[in-house]
DNA sequence: CGGACTGTTGACAAACTTCAATCCGAGTGG
DNA sequence: CCACTCGGATTGAAGTTTGTCAACAGTCCG
């Protein structure tokens, strides 16, 4: 409530570029990836003149297709993306949720096919930088060197967050990761962290955590019940971030670490903030 | 039986390097690469000037400590280790096992603090190259810059594959898919595919799987039970490999997809080919 | 207004976690 | 040499979570 909510629109069409023109400049790009970074991207010239392709992608339509050559990679300039990776059996697990700036199809750039798909959530655009053009642009951009790097580090970290969620074995604790992790994405894009509206339906939350869809209702349903969250729909309050923090710290019951409280029945955490002790290893 | 296995023996203590020496040249590190993939990496004399760390790795010891400083990044010569993040709580969630060849540490390469520990599961030896000297050699050797971009690579995939055992739903096809990596994980190294040792304990295999220690144990004995493998402890014999894929593909029970066959105690798999079915439920 | 889709909620059965007892091999010390 | 202990693995029983099936409410669309 306090914090500003560009959330709000429902979808965001974001009319800055109406034109059908399929090119953007360089500097365009750099200056995305510099407003959400702390580094100052200094704009140069020869940025400048290099132009990148430019692209929209309606909701639902594909970006990349699992196992298609590698033709580019992109950044996402608006939307919002989910990467997944389908099985032969026509089941879809959902790896992560890209939102602006992030970079897609880069966990493809030393194969030759990609080993994901991405997914439009609404209708986004992307900047697009074909393979060929990458080394060039790398080499005489140190800024988007730099830029790549730290894309290829999201893609190893979004494994990681995936991982985090999958290794709770309740399925609250694994939504209450799993919004904390939206929470993130949000601050980075300068986005209220407390308050948003998900992208996704339940169907890919469901996916991404590895419950049953109807788990995911219910889930959401307890993390309200004890006042973590407020849920109407895909809209998603966190009223109390750093409680939630706690009940998602917890990743088994209690087995080896005696730490005390957790997902029994949530009410334990609630009421915690006394320091026990950790009688455990160091 | 029909397929070498020289993991016969429990521990191997492998001593072509007996001596104290703590450098090796970085051709024997080329070498060791050039013979795990099809690619011959020509040994050149630069090659042979420049020197590697060479270091031995105590069973349980932990080559790599989460949150450490990035020093070195390394190249596993003889043992396994395994790779795993710990949360504070003491839970380790254990995120993929490495053998001879493949690269520890390549993960913070564009980091500062190593994401994940590297344990060793055996008595171990690792090539070393600090980080500072990374770049260098990279830019004086096509051949190991190549080493690194596939390096990085693997750690993706090995995410990748992670996930794969964690979207399965049932505990006994997750069973069945470590166990096809890790059938894969031989076959790269040389070893027979078919029947191998595994280097880690129960309690590894169950965080990897995101399942409790128990029903790791009950999950090998229920694919042991239709004949899909061979478990004594940690020796496993995998009796029909296609089978045992064929029984690994089903993610989810058949909800979206009507592939019909999946997991409903396994006997739908097993009655595919010849014979007598289960006891169990149709 | 009737579909189609999404999200919610209830009931039941299956699978899993947890706790516990047991077995086995290895290492230890008397 | 053997009893002892310790850790790992297996197995049994009980309790709980969760998957599945199903019915239902709200929304968007044609």
């Amino acid at each position: 409530m306090d914090a500003t909510r560009p959330a709000d629109a429902p979808h965001e069409p974001r009319t800055p570029l109406r034109d059908p023109a399929t090119r953007k400049s360089l500097n365009d790009l750099l200056s995305l990836l510099g407003t959400l970074h702390t580094e100052d991207i200094a704009s140069c010239e020869s940025a400048a003149r290099i132009s990148v392709g430019f692209r929209r992608v309606a909701a639902g339509e594909s970006l990349i297709d699992m196992g298609a050559p590698v033709l580019a990679m992109y950044f996402v300039h608006t939307g919002t993306f989910k990467i997944a990776r389908s099985d032969r059996d026509g089941y879809e697990q959902v790896l992560a949720f890209a939102g602006r700036g992030e970079a897609l199809g880069s966990d493809a750039l030393c194969a030759d096919a990609h080993p994901t798909s991405v997914i439009a959530l609404e209708d986004s655009t992307v900047y697009a930088i074909p393979r060929a053009e990458v080394a060039a642009i790398r080499r005489a951009l140190p800024a988007f060197d730099q830029a790549l790097q730290r894309a290829a580090c999201m893609a190893l970290s979004r494994s990681n967050d995936l991982v985090d969620i999958m290794a709770a074995v309740s399925a609250e604790v694994r939504l209450a990761r799993f919004l904390l992790q939206v929470s993130r994405q949000m601050a980075a894009q300068g986005m209220s962290p407390r308050r948003f509206v998900l992208r996704m339906g339940r169907r890919d939350i469901a996916s991404m955590l590895g419950v049953a869809l109807a788990t995911v209702s219910r889930s959401f349903g307890a993390l309200a019940a004890v006042h973590l969250v407020e849920v109407d729909d895909r809209d998603v309050e966190i009223l109390d971030v750093d409680a939630l923090r706690e009940y998602a710290r917890c990743t088994r019951k209690a087995q080896e670490a005696p730490a005390g409280n957790c997902q029994l029945g949530l009410s334990r955490v609630v009421a915690n903030l006394p320091r026990s002790a950790m009688p455990l290893q160091a």
